[in-house]
DNA sequence: CGTGGACTGCTACATCTGTAGTAGTGTGCC
DNA sequence: GGCACACTACTACAGATGTAGCAGTCCACG
């Protein structure tokens, strides 16, 4: 499953809030898109077409609530750009982040600790919950 | 400019040659995708009109040449990932590979080698009017 | 010179995406 | 009890993308 970009922006949404109405989603996002409220309600029902979302009435009123979780999207979409633009090499991307992307010194400092400290996990593994673990239910088929 | 799926595929074969015919591009991917030879063309004809490649006649044969570095190309794939899928923050991809992806050993180390490298080398032989961090790595994790 | 193959430009068509309009319907207010 | 409002389902339409066919043309070969 793959979101486009207007699917994105609903999703951070969804994603912030855990369970949102279409107008939740307009209030949020109406400002910096300019949508519609009917351009959300039907990004929201393809994403429920989709199987991303989930929907519930509530005095027939939708509520949304992700079925895709957030990391995994993120892995997917990752997966995508790897792929396509790195010849499916997570080292290709790692290689372009390091010598194309000019990283700020803050941020090879917080990448190298960041390395630090997953090494360290990975070998005591106790590890769990980090800032938005979402757990989604995969979908069978 | 954006590349499509299939416009990476025939990019790729273009980078790796520096310039090419539609046949070198069936010939090269035709077994992978089952591509017929007017897709590769279409695709070949797109990709110059949206200015990725600049075609040249020789002999009534058209013969293809990069306009659109691969680097360049994969900057702007990877800064469009980063601001749909990680708020636009390139430290909540790296968060993203190092917590979610789980490199594998040789991965890591091999990062930290070229992070390492990157650091001596951006020191090293210039360093003028370069970023002036006003430090403050974002939240620290 | 006629024919076939290679290559080209143009056209086509289905699906996906971005964006939104319209009409139907339940509900609360007057 | 009707009307405005909010929300929904359905429909629309243009541009991008995936994929390919067709017809014209040039060159080489017989």
């Amino acid at each position: 499953m793959k979101l486009s970009p207007s699917e994105w922006t609903v999703m951070r949404v969804v994603w912030d809030r855990t369970e949102v109405t279409a107008r939740d989603v307009l209030d949020a996002v109406g400002a910096e898109t300019g949508w519609a409220y009917t351009t959300v309600k039907t990004t929201l029902d393809r994403l429920v077409d989709k199987g991303a979302l989930a929907v519930e009435k509530h005095e027939r009123q939708g509520r949304y609530r992700p079925l895709l979780g957030r990391s995994e999207a993120r892995r997917r979409a990752l997966a995508g750009l790897v792929e396509r633009a790195f010849g499916g090499s997570v080292g290709g991307l790692l290689r372009h982040l390091v010598a194309e992307e000019r990283l700020a010194d803050g941020e090879r400092a917080a990448l190298s600790r960041l390395l630090a400290q997953a090494d360290a996990e990975e070998r005591g593994p106790d590890g769990a919950g980090g800032p938005d673990t979402a757990a989604a239910p995969e979908e069978g088929g």
